[in-house]
DNA sequence: CATGAATGAGAGTTCATTCAT
DNA sequence: AATGAATGAACTCTCATTCAT
């Protein structure tokens, strides 16, 4: 009865979110959002089906919060990167793109199946059963991620590292094409079994670092 | 379920699957896949459930065939495309590109609910609730494009319009461009109601013009 | 619009119909009555569906009308043996029995799906949607047949070639084993592809001779 | 499908099942398989349609459920038989088919629908419906009881209480008298409202010993 | 007479969600 | 906090039947 003081409850909670968080996340990444159960995902977490509910409302609240992370992970790596532009630590166009790749490269890294969710929201579909609240959180979340884009990508303006332009066009071109190419290149995976995200995103960046 | 009973019972075969057509795709855009059912498009199409099936032979078989004329308007423009640069009529890198451009904006425009139906299947959610047969059918047409694609760019990389590169992976930076630019910018409309698409796209393209 | 006088009106009728039962009957026998469409029967046929219905007033009617005519091809032979009987050409219990089972297998022979019409009417399943009518039909032509075999019997038992008995019982059993060994051996030819029926009801018959 | 709210939610598993049977069996006893549907049963059995689901994978399943009990039992009785023929405790072939007869009866009171169940099933009009699956662990059940059947009759004959014989088929004749007369008397039981199952089973087995 | 497009009720089945324990 | 039996609405799809032509 009385909770261990070495595992505190809170813990415990956190854990058994995350468990749940792996499940859903690893099931929604091979079988798709209408694909999976609530079931399957209880019994991969290890847990039962009510447990599941006791710590999300609903299955859409489950799927939309695997995306929060990676958005969170974007925003730090924008941050860093911000640092370093403003401390004039990027010499030039080329490094400064090559930087954004690699960003790009590392969140998808960070979690493949909360990008593609990302992907799917942005689509725009399924989700007409999801809570207002639960769109403007997450929307709350991109837009600080882009504001913080269009920030970097002015002060780098300002130091000559890019040619003037319009900030809010390039940062959709950036963006674009990060989430062009994640979409082709899962896209042939799927069925070439051939993974070319990243020499493909390179070669891209490069494209558009001559380009800029 | 009950059809308008004003309308006239009978019509002519093309007109009927036309219905359908209209009806399945205005759904499946708002609603995606799963989240729209036979019976609400046999609804909104004026006919009953069943007379759906006299037209198409399951869900599947539905959605793929929006696709399709989306696929093949494509493949029509790349091809007349592919003949003007085998004719030499394009002369440098940049027309060639504003040509690629103009190419995937007409896609666009012939049908944009199929574009994001397309989108929503290359993003893969649907999967498990669909044949292997079906998937495989869509994918045969897209693969059809894909290489008319690459020879064109073995073409023009032939006739020292673009610089010698891997037509693969040239092709993938085009079409994820287009699409990413696609899913960005009706995600931004959705909400700001205001449709950037064309100047983004063509900035884009621009920049990969200077880029290539 | 004048009717071909060599090909009476009639006649075509009677042709459609038995094409009908034709298609019907070699359908029902291979699917079974829930696994045949009327579509299919119809296709089969050569006609529309709606054709179909105009010659039965449905499913139900049109899988009844099947066994009609084994009822009345069992009557006939069953006239006829009795009035053999009644001739005093039949020597012994031996030649009686033989007889009756000479009968059983002709009426199989003439149309083995109608016989396995009559088994599933026998026992009873799926007819709740048919017509009081046509219920009553069918039991009073097997009526009459019960009862012509019972008058055989009392006539064979009057003679001395059976012994004095209970007919209705006598009947019943005749009749049981005949439909028993129907049932058993068709589904045993089902999976071993092996047709026994002859030489197991010739048995059946030759052990219930001797034990008469 | 609303169940009877003043009923108690949760139930022991095995009185649930055993309910869901109860109103499976006299639903498919009335109205065939192809007749009952799953919602019918769940109502009678006072759960809902999911509940139904919840106990058993399909409509095959519960169907099949229906029948092994009744072949259980003839299986047992059959192997309690075998062994008393074994030890030679069946003085003589009136006391044998007298024994098999009683087996035959108390198999059918053991659960007369479940008898008449397997009938259809051997009568074999819903196999289109029915898993091949299904129909294969039916038929090995029944193989098993037919071998036992079989075995003891061999060794009747090695005994002397029997006269040899092709044991296939004198098998196949006590068992196609039994399901004849099942189901011709529950045909007439049907209209007449009489039961004469017992008297007529009995007078056949008792002609066929003497005929034996 | 014949057609076959259209119907629509209803089948089996699944599964997100609830709630008594 | 955790369970999982139970729910019931919703799904896709079938097919006997009708009826305008």
């Amino acid at each position: 009865m009385t909770p261990d003081p070495s595992k505190p409850r809170f813990k415990a909670k956190a854990v058994r979110l995350a468990e749940i968080h792996a499940a859903a996340r690893e099931l929604f990444f091979v079988k798709g959002f209408a694909g999976t159960t609530m079931a399957q995902i209880a019994q991969r977490a290890g847990v039962s089906k009510g447990t599941v509910y006791l710590y999300f409302k609903n299955k859409d609240e489950l799927y939309i919060s695997l995306m929060m992370p990676v958005l969170e992970e974007l925003g730090r790596h924008l941050e860093i990167f911000g640092r370093k532009v403003a401390a004039r630590q990027v010499p030039d166009k080329r490094a400064f793109l090559d930087a954004i790749c690699e960003i790009d490269l590392r969140t998808y890294a960070f979690d493949p199946d909360g990008m593609r969710i990302i992907q799917a929201f942005q689509l725009g579909n399924h989700f007409s059963a999801m809570s207002a609240e639960t769109i403007a959180t997450i929307n709350r979340r991109a837009a600080t991620n882009y504001r913080t884009t269009r920030d970097i990508l002015s002060q780098a303006m300002r130091d000559g590292i890019l040619k003037t332009r319009d900030t809010v066009q390039l940062s959709d071109i950036l963006w674009s094409m990060f989430i062009g190419v994640v979409q082709l290149e899962e896209s042939k995976a799927r069925t070439t079994r051939k993974d070319h995200l990243k020499e493909t995103l390179r070669a891209a960046f490069e494209v558009l670092a001559d380009g800029l």
